[in-house]
DNA sequence: CTGAAAGCGCTTACAG
DNA sequence: CTGAAAGCGCTTACAG
């Protein structure tokens, strides 16, 4: 069979020497811009790399430099919502640079993770980044790993890793904070599954938070549940007849907050002229689209991503660090929140 | 500054062979499981291996093979919901092979796209996806590339390309085939952009249906807004006030759906009782959630990652095809839609 | 300023 | 059954 338009084979540098007439170590020089080349020489090169659209072979150079500019993302599960932006924010701050980026997706399961990471080291990778889809640690990737590893969302429960997630103790402080501000005392917390980490830490932030001013959780307790708006909505529901006094609402996910939202205004509550209501993973869809629009918490988590990446490539330059780094959230107001006149 | 435990250079094939006490080429036969290997040797250079952590250098391997075994999977958008769950099928079908992936966000950016593609190049990816976030046709990556691509969900202006998307047209047809089948005939259609060739298509593939059977959509066309709750909403108050006989939405989007099921709720209609609704996209945190559950129409994205994958695999092996292939979607049924009796 | 040679880590004919 | 040699595509001292 003729070669009959069929991709071409990738030209290499010996195809550009030979067509400007020199040695590949001349067209090497000159194509990376070292200086002891002719100007016209220079030229005749980059002219023939031009026609034969040549890219360097970045397999050769690696082999050669021993590093390669590339990262593996390993994550636990791409479905999940947290994953993504993180993801997201990893591969921004690598994408400025020159580094390339490997996705893996372990769907949660152990084997098939260090099946992964085989590869990846196969690869060659100058490092890796763990992503998690929650904040609970988890273990470690292995033993001694040849490359330096950095844990993002979930941080690794090995105290000598690298790891860099939200802080969702001060989540909670900053939540409160805001309903105080927004004239609130009765504050309740509706809030998703008790395994969750994340859930524990938010709950203890509010209920410290609340008890430096003295105060106090509506019904003296988080109300822990599922990441649902159904829950939501009954919550809303029981603590109306339970506490008539309830002003505000710290839910533990826009969801919940939804379903409160739902639960209130069917209740014939008005948010936020009698109680205000904050939901938590900022998420667009759900906020923004709230009866009323949703003020909520923000992770951050794009930057998570990004500050991994820079821990990462800080480690691959040999600076070794370790410990869990926690950045903060912050509070994206919307109508559900407006100050109490 | 001694070596304190911090990463160790990767063994390679030379230490292996030396701590066997064999030649790097007796070593790499009997690491590959060639069968010119004395059972004696063979053991004590895999006891080698083990020992060392023996992971073998891919990238000189590939160099030899002229094949990396990995893929680039060029995305315009990883915000889009779209976007994610064909990535996830791609990644899946080639995790299960021995393929790595490098995942590139273009972030809409013809620049950045171009930028990626030549790294992508560089690093000898044995092929290409490009996975766009609407099923509007794009531009091709650029002239003929060294390596196969294929197009998924949004598909290749050129027709020479190999694209991978959804049936649009078909999946209005499932739709009103649905509501017809539920008893329905006075069906409105209510959808989201009419810039995106998706809202077309949907909505062409319903009027055609209709048709056949004699019936056309309520007010006599479909009602483009935007993809939010509150078009649905809107829309579903403004459709109940002129045609008051309207049994069936057929809703562009989850989101579209769950406006329009407040909408008629609050109208004190019954879903599914007097009318009944189906979305689009079947995304699960807002079909499950809603009240009541809502019917939806799945694209099966993850089967159009996995489709492309294999279409790539086939033409990296040589199997060069063209056009636009159009997968099917399906219902999802659930509470919205039950038939009357 | 230019080029021959060595080498990154591996595999594959080819001798022995 | 084992090993010396060549080579994948590139870069970097080192001569000329």
């Amino acid at each position: 069979m003729a070669d009959d338009g069929g991709p071409a084979r990738a030209a290499t540098l010996t195809d550009v020497a030979r067509m400007a007439g020199v040695s590949t170590a001349t067209a090497s020089k000159a194509i990376n811009g070292r200086a002891q080349v002719r100007a016209e020489t220079r030229a005749r090169v980059l002219e023939a790399a031009e026609r034969l659209s040549f890219a360097p072979n970045a397999l050769a150079r690696s082999l050669l430099e021993g590093r390669t500019g590339t990262v593996g993302l390993l994550t636990s599960d791409l479905e999940g919502r947290f994953s993504i932006p993180v993801l997201m924010g990893a591969e921004d701050a690598f994408g400025a640079g020159q580094v390339s980026v490997f996705l893996c997706d372990a769907r949660g399961d152990a084997i098939r993770e260090q099946h992964h990471l085989r590869a990846l080291l196969s690869r060659r990778v100058d490092g890796l980044i763990v992503v998690g889809s929650r904040t609970d640690p988890r273990p470690p990737l292995g033993g001694s790993l040849p490359v330096p590893v950095v844990y993002a969302y979930a941080p690794s429960l090995h105290p000598d890793d690298m790891s860099v997630t939200t802080d969702s103790v001060d989540a909670g402080r900053l939540a409160i904070e805001h309903l105080l501000s927004c004239g609130r005392r009765r504050i309740a917390h509706v809030t998703g599954d008790i395994e969750h980490r994340a859930a524990q830490d938010r709950a203890a932030g509010a209920r410290e938070t609340l008890a430096s001013h003295g105060l106090e959780l509506v019904g003296g307790r988080a109300f822990f549940g599922s990441w649902s708006e159904g829950w939501g909505r009954a919550a809303a529901r029981t603590l109306l007849e339970r506490f008539d006094d309830v002003d505000g609402f710290f839910c533990g996910s826009d969801q919940i907050a939804r379903g409160v939202l739902d639960g209130l205004r069917e209740a014939g509550r008005d948010v936020p002229g009698d109680i205000s209501v904050i939901g938590f993973d900022n998420w667009e869809v759900l906020a923004a689209n709230a009866r009323p629009q949703l003020t909520s918490v923000d992770m951050n988590l794009e930057q998570v991503g990004r500050v991994a990446a820079q821990r990462l490539f800080a480690a691959i330059d040999g600076e070794r660090a370790s410990g869990v780094e926690e950045l903060p959230c912050r509070i994206v107001t919307r109508e559900s929140t407006l100050p109490v006149a």
